[in-house]
DNA sequence: TCTGGGGTCCTAGGACCC
DNA sequence: TCTGGGGTCCTAGGACCC
């Protein structure tokens, strides 16, 4: 049974009392092709190609000595990693974020690859939200590329202050973005899609029966694969069937209260509110290894790694002014099962130390009988360091770590 | 030749307490 | 020695998002 989403008691509000609420003016702005845009402003040599973002390999281009740059190619590369974002000429050949790169190189082998550069992304960001909050200051940052706005309280009606914030971000960072501005974040994330890029969706809820029902019911943030294929199952692809099913019938299939936020979502109801200033709940490193290992046979390997997530969340958590209580280990195996352990000690910490040991005691309780493909090590119940008694961080210390690695001995 | 990395939220069962 | 009930914390897994 596919489990989603989030909050749904506003939505019961919302059935409570419809007609409390008055109308609010949302904007959801989703920068078009970001990671790609943003290479293109650097090499605008690539402008019209079809490009990808992605891999793990260090694939930058290459200064050549008559002073050209020499691109690495899709078909070049070899190994593990995904495609994050692709430019519109690539998505043209089918090419899309989350696609396996290798699989991306049978279907465009001639498109110019590059590797993510989240520094140059997080700069260009940083740029664009600075422009909009000089236009309002009702922001709800959602990730690098996208951020929520309420524009209710403002005097100008909604197509100018579209064309403003277009234009701000424009100056800002020479990119373009989309946006949908409608009552809601529900009806807004999906307008901002509606037409990209450099595009503008306002709607009312007249205009829900029209523009809404005909999309597919994944366009709604929620419903992702497994919702959308157990929808297609029982005859449900489009969001005008799914607000045409009767409310006893998805409970059936779906649970009370998902079946309810399914129904109001086909109808556009959401009335949850923006969030600014939103704290981290937990702060993790993971990686997926070039080969999977062998718990046995490369323990000295694994061993090295696992400290090493160990040591980079403290430094994240110390970098951030988080100490936490729940430390959790994630493995996936060579079949892609996926097992997570996690443990919470009487205090926080942000100490490398403390976590390597937590996080070992973890691990010990995984029968290691499958070849890993990733480790990963999470720190939650995080409190902010200053909120926190004296904290015993040991920033600098080296960890004497390798007599007690976690993992089996070779016989 | 499958399937990255960093997150959030939800569910569910058991422990434990009153 | 037959069994309530609520609340909270902890742990594990899974869906989903960017």
């Amino acid at each position: 049974m596919p489990r989603l989403k989030k909050n749904y008691t506003t939505f019961n509000i919302s059935r409570l009392s419809p007609m409390n609420t008055p109308s609010r003016r949302i904007a959801h702005l989703d920068m078009d092709a970001f990671y790609a845009s943003v290479e293109l402003l650097r090499y605008p040599e690539l402008r019209g190609l079809p490009v990808v973002i992605g891999g793990r390999m260090d694939h930058r281009p290459v200064r050549l000595a008559d002073g050209s740059l020499h691109f690495s190619r899709l078909h070049e590369y070899a190994g593990r990693g995904v495609i994050t974002t692709s430019t519109y000429e690539a998505r043209a050949a089918g090419v899309f974020s989350g696609m396996g790169v290798m699989k991306a190189a049978r279907l465009a082998p001639h498109a110019i690859l590059l590797p993510v550069d989240f520094e140059i992304y997080r700069h260009y960001s940083r740029l664009f939200k600075t422009a909009v909050a000089r236009i309002t200051t009702q922001i709800e940052d959602t990730g690098v590329d996208e951020i929520y706005m309420d524009l209710s309280d403002l005097p100008d009606d909604t197509p100018t202050l579209a064309q403003r914030i277009k234009q701000a971000v424009r100056d800002a960072t020479g990119l373009s973005c989309s946006i949908g501005i409608t009552p809601n974040k529900l009806l807004s994330k999906i307008c901002s899609d509606l037409e990209k890029p450099d595009g503008l969706t306002i709607l009312g809820m007249p205009d829900i029966p029209n523009r809404i029902w005909p999309l597919s019911v994944r366009k709604i943030n929620g419903i992702g694969p497994k919702a959308t294929q157990k929808l297609a199952s029982l005859g449900i692809t489009t969001i005008a069937e799914l607000a045409q099913a009767e409310l006893n019938f998805l409970q059936i299939h779906f649970g009370r209260s998902y079946a309810i936020w399914l129904s109001e979502a086909s109808h556009g109801i959401d009335t949850r509110p923006l969030i600014s200033n939103t704290e981290p709940k937990s702060i993790s490193r993971e990686t997926t290894f070039e080969r999977d290992l062998h718990p046995r046979y490369d323990r000295p390997a694994l061993s090295e790694f696992f400290t090493a997530l160990c040591k980079r969340v403290a430094a994240d958590l110390q970098k951030k002014g988080y100490a936490g209580r729940t430390i959790g280990i994630k493995l996936r195996f060579e079949d892609f099962h996926t097992v997570t352990r996690d443990v919470t000690l009487a205090t926080h910490t942000a100490d490398p130390i403390s976590i390597r040991r937590a996080a070992g005691e973890c691990l010990k309780r995984v029968p290691l009988k499958k070849k890993l493909r990733l480790l990963g090590v999470r720190v939650s119940a995080l409190a902010t360091i200053h909120s926190l008694p004296t904290l015993n961080t040991s920033p600098q210390q080296e960890l004497l770590l390798a007599p007690c690695s976690p993992f089996p001995a070779s016989e």
